[in-house]
This record gives structure tokens, sequence and C-alpha cells, in this order.
DNA sequence: ATATCTTATATTGGATACAATGTCCAAGAT
DNA sequence: ATCTTGGACATTGTATCCAATATAAGATAT
């Protein structure tokens, strides 16, 4: 195993912590898919007894990013390139519309802050960071929307491809691409543009799903 | 309490059956909002201990189905008007594309079902069973889309506000209304018309959002 | 030698026991 | 009269123990 696990013996909110830990762990790809979670390893590892790592695992479950069967344990839960696909297209449906709601109240300084962001995430020279910076320009964009359930289950959508999203990232004209994308963005939301921005926004997310397509091809039907 | 618990002493399943019981009884409406759910109580009822419930409400409270505080306890998580009015704007956006998807694999057999289905709908005298009814034929028109995700985003909307659907087909013209919609969409299935049909499908849903703004209005906005 | 049955081990699921924290009420001080 | 404080009680959170089941290795029969 290799994220951080620290000592929470006897604590009280254990099992969120361990619930955050390994949601991180997970959608930032350090717990790669199939790998197994033994309830006794992680409890260990925390220092902690198994009830709070159960806890943690079936919200996990409940959220998509782990897969259990009885007596057999819990594996980090894969996503093919097709189903991610497919939560890229829901993105695309949900994340226009948050975005464009949150221009109809953005503050003043939620721009400035979003456009430091986006230069943050094209300047960083930590190929480590660029999935994070990425998520906290989004983020920030769709803040001062009050859609909070939207913003949820786009969340959960984020969690889920995160892993597929940083992979790009790395990946040739990733970077350069996803830049180039958030300033036009920028730009339309600075310009309060909400049609323009939205449709950019989307286009951005669809672009993403494509390039996924084309990068990560599903395997030929086999009888 | 009132809903159905069957004693599952010393059953290997026991988390699951709990987290279903609870679930169906929370969206159905047989516990009220703000409803607390005392762990002790309910492990009594169902004689068991307290670890699977307290799974199930971890499970629960990760569906947005319950609210949890620390040391506290959790309670049947309450939705306004307004809340559920934006749930059924995600359902407006995704339930047409489901539903397209589904129309382009639909097997013969699915659409007859679906109109049984429809008919049953329109001719049960029970309203306890109406909510049930509306469902299974929403349902069964997504079920031969492949859109996994999109689905089960859809089916977790509709949990948070069944509450809310039971109450309208109860209402006045709820009921004749949601039966000639239902109508109205299943025609264009049968026709093949995808478009019709989600845009049908579109109106239904925005239409009881409008309806449930109308008749649960939101509270004035006190200083 | 191979296939099948048996048994040992690992691992999860649940029950019971214990620790920690919030709530409520009563008694006393100001 | 009102506010504080302390302690009993209720309830949740965690640890430990026991039961149930799957996996894998070894024994036995053909």
């Amino acid at each position: 195993m290799n994220f951080k696990a620290v000592d929470i013996s006897r604590t009280a909110s254990a099992s969120s912590i361990v619930f955050d830990v390994l949601r991180k762990a997970i959608i930032e790809g350090e717990l790669v898919e199939g790998a197994p979670l033994r309830q006794d390893e992680i409890a260990n590892m925390f220092s902690t007894s198994r009830i709070p790592v159960r806890e943690a695992i079936s919200r996990l479950e409940e959220l998509g990013l782990v897969k259990t069967q009885r007596y057999k344990g819990a594996v980090v839960a894969g996503l093919s390139a097709d189903e991610a696909a497919e939560v890229f297209d829901l993105r695309a449906l949900l994340e226009p519309e948050i975005l464009r709601d949150a221009m109809t109240r953005m503050p003043k300084d939620c721009l400035q802050k979003a456009r430091e962001q986006c230069q943050a995430f094209s300047n960083s020279p930590k190929p480590m960071e660029w999935g994070d910076l990425n998520r906290d320009f989004h983020k920030t964009l769709y803040s001062a929307s009050n859609l909070k359930y939207f913003k949820e289950v786009a969340e959960n959508a984020m969690d889920r491809v995160e892993r597929y999203i940083r992979a790009q990232l790395l990946m040739s004209d990733g970077m350069a691409r996803a830049d180039r994308e958030h300033l036009a963005i920028l730009e339309a939301c600075e310009d309060g543009d909400g049609d323009r921005a939205s449709l950019l926004l989307r286009d951005h997310i669809i672009g993403a799903k494509f390039s996924l397509l084309e990068h990560f091809p599903s395997p030929a039907v086999r009888k």
C-alpha cells in the first residue's frame, strides 16, 4: 500500500478519516484498479479496528469507487474506457448548467481567483499537481452556483474519472490543450457570455471524452 | 416506527437488508422527514446488533437520504420544495437521454410490458400502489438502455423526490395528468419517434416540477 | 498422473463489551 | 429570577471476540 495512513487509534471519527484517505488514494490512482482492500491490513495501518474500515468501505462502495464480494473482500472498482465515456457524457450535460447558473451570481473576486488558478495550472512544473490544480479551477468556476445537487452529482462523476483525467494531462498535448481550453472558458466568463462559456465547457468535456476513447481503445469484442 | 422489520438475527447480509428496508421506508414517506433513526431501536426491531444498522445508515447518508450528527444520531433528511425542484431539473436532463438510448435497442416485449404497466397504473384503484406503478412504468421504459451510470444517477434522483411524486399523484388531477402523459410518451415510443418521446418525457418531468412548486410554495424569505 | 474430496488458513460479517460525548435537569451562586 | 455547574442518563463510536465462508494446499482413489 502506498498511501499515507496516520495513527488514529481510539479517535472518534475514525471511519470518516479512513474514508477520506481511501477515497483520495483511489481517485488519484495511488490504489490502482483491482487492488484488494483488506480490512485487517488497512485497520493496522491506521492503528484502529476493522469497524471504521468496514464503514468507510461500504460508503466507498455506495459511491461506486470499490466493489465488494461477500467473504472475498473489496477491490478498487475498475472503469473501462466506455464506462468512463458515459461519465464524461453526464458531466457534459451537468457542468455547463452549473456554470451558467454560477455566472448569474458570480462575485468579482471569484473570477479573479479563477484566473489565478488558471495561471497556476498552466505554470505548474509538477505533473503530480496538475490533477488537483485542474480540479480547483473547475471548482472555483462552479462555486457561486446554487445548484447544490447538480454539484454533488458532478463531484461524484469527477471522482470516478479523475484517474483518466490525470492520465490525459500527462499525455502528449493533454496539458497544453486543457490550458488552452481553460483560458477560453475563463474569457467567456469574464465577458459575461453565458452561452459561449457553457458551450466551451461542454466542448472541453466532450473533447476529453473523445481523446479518452482514442487513447484507451476498448478491447475488440471477443466471442 | 411504522415499517416492517423482519427477524434477521445472525443473518449474513443483515446490513443490506436493513439498508433496503430503511431506504424503502424513507422514499415512500413512511419515515417522515426529521424522524430520528436510533441505532438501538432499529437493531432491536431486526433482532440484530447495531453494527449492520450503522453500516446501513452510513450508506443511506452517502445517498443523501439521512443526515447524521456525531453523537446526536441520524434523522431522515428533509428536502425543501426548492431542493426537490432542482432534483426534477436533473431528471429532466438525464431521463430523456436514457429513453432515447433505450429506444434504439428496445426489444418488442419491452414496449408490450410498458403498455401493460401503463394500463395497470391507470386502472389501479389503490392509491397506495400508484407510486410503485408509476415507477415501474418509467423503469421499464429505461430498461433497454446501456447507460448504466445515467440510470444509477437517475435512480438516486427518483429516490430523493419519490415522496413528492406520491403526494402529487394524490392531488386533484395529479393522477389523471400523469396517466395522460404516460400514454403520450408510450405512443411516441411505439411510433419509434425518439425526438417526440424524449421531449414529452422532459415535459412530463418539468411539468411535475412546476406543479410541485405551485402546491408546495417555498416559505416567504424571512429576515 | 489426474481428478476429486478433505482440511487448514485467511478473510469477511455479526454480536457483545467498552469508551467517549452530548443532553437534560437539578442544585447552588449571583 | 437567572445563570452557571455538575452529574446521571442516553446515544453514538470503537475494540475485541466469535461464526460463517471462500481459497488453496494436500491426501486419496481411480
